[in-house]
DNA sequence: GAGTTGATGTGACATTTGTCATTTTAGATT
DNA sequence: AATCTAAAATGACAAATGTCACATCAACTC
């Protein structure tokens, strides 16, 4: 496989090289230091998978991104980086990025060229503990707190998946009469009226 | 590294069994089909890594995930799955799990194990594609492709909302039979039963 | 004007749903 | 064995729901 670094350290890409360079399928084909350079060396060699900076000078590493990305949208690009900042990795989600790694946990950049070559997408953990919040973040909720027990607990995702009382009873190997009454236990405990609104509950609330 | 795998077809543990123990520096110290294996075994063997399919009888992947890391919150756990579910994705990215991959794409598994192992996170490319648009929420539901009019949805979102026909006529000013009309004109365009499967679609695919 | 169309409404109907009082069952406790 | 208790089930009931055939009406086309 042949790889592309970029890192405006040059202390950092030569180091790089050696580390891959010692896999029998790796190949480093070309280093520079700055988003420039990534999108020149990467119409020049045609890479399998380019391994970049986010922060340089000039044209940062993001920005080479999108230029190689644009004409080029299936390029495996690998950011490793020593600053964990929302904007930047969201950025880089968007733009289609193949990893987002930190430097300080670099010990797995073998590992993750090759996931990454692969077609897979690899994180840093630490970026990923960001997404959730990043997403639409709730809280995990306290079934406890309203007194839900268990198996109140089982029919509601059952409700969210739009199923019956009487698929429900199958299921949950319970009689129709007993998940009704089960339900309206529910509802009285959730102050909702019908099991439509304990469905929108759980999307709102649950998940 | 020791490894357990977890999957309900034993032809796919098996198969995952043999390309891991092929690496020299992995063991698979056992096997499972259920999520209740999965508790079981990884409470037994303290493994490094836990493969696990998604869908299983009984406990799935999601919730052994959430038992496992409730008393083992370092575990590091890849999911392997057939599908692309957005719920099971963003359950999955907040329970902390290690990565989630495709079966169709797992021709990277052992680059991925070994990346999970070193605490990267892996993803399947096309799970990371979803991630944009799960940031920022926008995703527009294509109506017109199901020939849903402009009042129906209107009245989609009123059902998502958890109010009766009765509510619902009320406010669009119209009445309760027409609504009830309109209802069987939604449902059968969306090829579902009933106002709470329509609601649970619009938390799953329109908003 | 005659006819067509689409939105709105009605009435009848079978089902499903949620509530409630009551009973049955199974497991523990004594 | 007798008792207690929580879970499960039952039966009756009113209300809400979804389907369907059909009616009304306004707007537009011919």
């Amino acid at each position: 496989m042949r790889i592309i670094i970029i890192d405006d350290d040059p202390l950092v890409s030569s180091s790089l090289q050696i580390i891959l360079n010692n896999e029998s399928d790796m190949e480093v084909v070309a280093t520079g230091n700055s988003g420039f350079d990534a999108v020149s060396l990467v119409e020049k060699h045609s890479p399998d998978v380019l391994v970049m900076d986010i922060r340089m000078d000039g044209m940062n590493g993001l920005e080479a991104a999108e230029k190689i990305l644009a004409s080029n949208p299936d390029m495996k690009i690998l950011f490793l980086t020593t600053f964990l900042d929302d904007e930047y990795i969201n950025k880089a989600l968007r733009l289609g990025a193949a990893g987002y790694i930190l430097k300080q946990e670099c010990g797995t950049l073998v590992a993750s060229v090759r996931a990454v070559y692969g077609g897979q997408s690899v994180f840093g953990s630490k970026i990923v503990e960001k997404l959730p919040d990043m997403l639409n973040r709730k809280e995990r909720f306290n079934y406890d707190a309203f007194g839900i027990t268990e198996k109140e607990q089982e029919l509601i995702k059952y409700v969210a998946d739009g199923l019956s009382n009487k698929e429900i009873a199958e299921k949950m190997f319970l009689g129709e009469g007993t998940i009704r009454n089960l339900m309206s236990s529910v509802l009285s405990k959730l102050d909702l009226r019908d099991r439509t609104q304990l469905a929108c509950f759980y999307y709102k609330n649950i998940i």
